[in-house]
RNA sequence: GCCCCGGUAGCUCAGUGGAUAGAGCGACCGCCUCCUAAGCGGUAGGUCGCCGGUUCAACUCCGGCCCGGGGCACCA
């Protein structure tokens, strides 16, 4: 519909009389929506901008244009307003087209398909296997899986990948832990490792590690401890694994799944990393110095080189890590977006540099990075610190056990990624009557409700689609739910293109506040038949976007509540 | 010291150049004989961190400063 206005006023600038605008000025049309309903659905601020180079003030200039704009079916009214907006409002024909656009595409409705290359790589969560996943994941996988959904409605061919640093010092961290909690020491004693990870998680691990248990991974094969508390190798891989069972419980109970597990391990294994710095000193980017080999990340921006190679022949993190995005590129991903925490942000200069120093073709600024910042719980007005399950940060199962899977993605998707996130245990739970989650699945649960009792209220049962008659529709409540609705498109493709996935849960907080005061102000099943279908399709409409939206959020959209 | 991100109502946050800056929570006052009160209506609450600049127009863009968070390893 806004394409539809931006013609109407490049025609119009044709339409203008001759000499009104100088030859040499390229207008650029600058829609946007309203902020209030007196204002129409869409404003112009061209006139204010034309205005200087046609020597004519704002509202001479946009009456000119007003005049020139070519009538439609789809408009009502056009005037000028203000120091010189040029506001439209949109028909009833309008309207009504729109409003039978969301009933016919129903779950369709506001998707779309971008043109271009439409390969896209979103890696998130990414968690070490050392300990469960904690709130901070929850975060990313609340932003992830909804940003996936997200761009996948926009016509991307998202791939959700979950890379596993399962090789490395901190591994061996894990290994030696487990091993200690096996020969009977605690942390606090003096015999405790200092490096060792404190969890209770640890002991289980420990435990089931001597009653020989099997465990395994949801992509790989099962491994049987050997009960050995000497053989670290078998220790490491059973702890590895039975952790990477954790997360996959914990991903499954998030209602997450991802298309692809990539090992750093597999980067050793299957020669990428050894690859990469081939290719890196090939391209004289590197030095050696002090028993050490050097990348020049200085000549991409970064404030010092940085270490490949260690002194004791080691790769330093982001050796594997430049492979690891190789393999994106070379996998066919023109696009790789990674959602991490802002503690990440120094690898980000790093990574992009080999990348570039690797002249195979990937672009600059290649991968793309959503970083958040952490996440803070609070209950009972005190900041929740301590988790006895992971020894130091609560975690999504925390999480989940206390307020439910709904809200915690609903509360962790609702922010910018870019801001510290206070999370509220009270107000997700225990005023959970009055919580932002609810308020929507409410709207949604209210509307199943008024159909089931169509029949019951003895009215024929059928809601003609396509048959609302939204001249009936004309109430002030009426009016601000449709245009709500129709804004739908525009903001899913705003919050794609921007990589904000948080603007669906804005959006829907706004969309069920028009239903709810709607319903306390209307009744909808009236004896008039032409109104009760009139409004039923509105209603209907209202149901068919809020579960979309939830839907991408990956909340449920409940039928009854 | 350097780099990144924040600073908007008592609290948690929307608002990336437009018209009178918004929502939820909290506070206060009302509304169930009525399609679910997990709801609705209303009141109170603001120097958009501070100072300059650009612009017809600045919470929004630019510069400087203040405060808060994160990062500045031959850690990952």
């Amino acid at each position: 519909m806004k394409h539809h206005i931006v013609q109407l006023l490049d025609a119009a600038l044709k339409n203008l009389p001759a000499g009104t605008l100088p030859a040499d000025v390229v207008p650029v049309v600058e829609l946007e929506r309203t902020r209030e309903a007196a204002h129409g659905d869409f404003a112009s601020n061209l006139a204010m901008r034309l205005s200087k180079a046609a020597k004519r003030n704002p509202r001479e200039l946009a009456q000119l244009i007003v005049n020139a704009i070519p009538a439609n079916q789809l408009l009502g009214k056009v005037e000028l307003a203000g120091p010189g907006f040029i506001n439209f409002h949109f028909s009833p024909v309008a309207y009504a087209q729109e409003l039978n656009a969301i009933l016919q595409q129903g779950s369709k409705y506001g998707h779309a398909d971008v043109s271009g290359d439409k390969t896209v790589m979103l890696e998130f969560v990414s968690a070490n296997p050392t300990g469960p996943l904690h709130v901070g994941h929850g975060r990313q996988a609340a932003l992830g899986d909804a940003l996936g959904a997200l761009m996948k409605s926009q016509g991307y061919d998202v791939t959700l990948e979950f890379y596993y640093n399962d090789a490395g010092v901190q591994i061996q961290n894990l290994a030696l832990s487990v091993q200690a909690r096996t020969q009977g020491h605690k942390p606090g004693d003096s015999t405790w490792p200092e490096a060792a990870y404190n969890g209770d998680y640890i002991a289980d691990i420990a435990q089931d590690f001597l009653a020989k248990k099997t465990v395994r991974a949801m992509d790989g094969e099962p491994v049987t401890a050997s009960g050995d508390v000497n053989d670290l190798e078998s220790i490491r891989k059973f702890a590895v694994t039975y952790l990477r069972n954790e997360q996959d419980i914990d991903l499954q109970n998030f209602g997450l799944k991802f298309d692809n597990y990539y090992l750093e391990s597999s980067l050793y294994s299957s020669g990428k990393v050894e690859e990469t710095v081939k290719g890196l000193v090939a391209s004289g980017k590197t030095y050696e110095l002090d028993g050490a080999l050097w990348l020049r990340t200085t000549e991409y921006g970064d404030d010092k080189d940085r270490v490949m190679r260690k002194s004791d022949g080691t790769f330093t993190y982001f050796v594997p890590d430049v492979a690891y995005h190789v393999s994106k590129f070379q996998r066919g991903f023109k696009r790789a977006i990674n959602i991490q925490g802002s503690d990440h942000h120094s690898t980000v200069t790093r990574v992009r540099a080999g990348l570039q120093a690797l002249n195979i073709g990937i672009p600059q600024g290649y991968p793309d990075y959503v970083l958040h910042k952490m996440v803070k719980v609070m209950r009972g007005g005190e900041e929740v610190k301590i988790s006895k399950r992971a020894g130091s940060y609560v975690t999504v199962r925390d999480l989940i056990e206390w307020v439910g899977r709904d809200a915690v993605r609903f509360f962790l998707v609702s922010r910018r990624g870019d801001t510290e996130f206070v999370f509220d245990i009270d107000l997700a739970l225990s005023q959970s009557e009055e919580n932002p989650v609810y308020y929507v699945q409410y709207a949604h649960a209210r509307v199943c409700s008024v159909f089931r009792q169509v029949p019951e209220k003895g009215f024929a049962h059928d809601v003609q689609q396509g048959a609302a008659n939204v001249q009936l529709l004309n109430t002030a409540h009426e009016v601000a739910l449709i245009k709500r609705l129709t804004h739908y498109p525009e903001m899913l493709s705003s919050a794609a293109q921007s990589l904000e996935p948080h603007q669906i849960a804005h959006y829907l907080r706004e969309l069920a506040g028009d239903f709810h005061t709607y319903y306390n102000a209307h009744q909808f099943l009236v004896e008039d038949a032409a109104l009760r279908n009139a409004r039923l399709n509105l209603v209907l409409a209202t149901k068919h976007v809020i579960a979309n939206g939830l839907s991408l959020l990956g909340v449920n959209a409940p039928e009854k509540m």
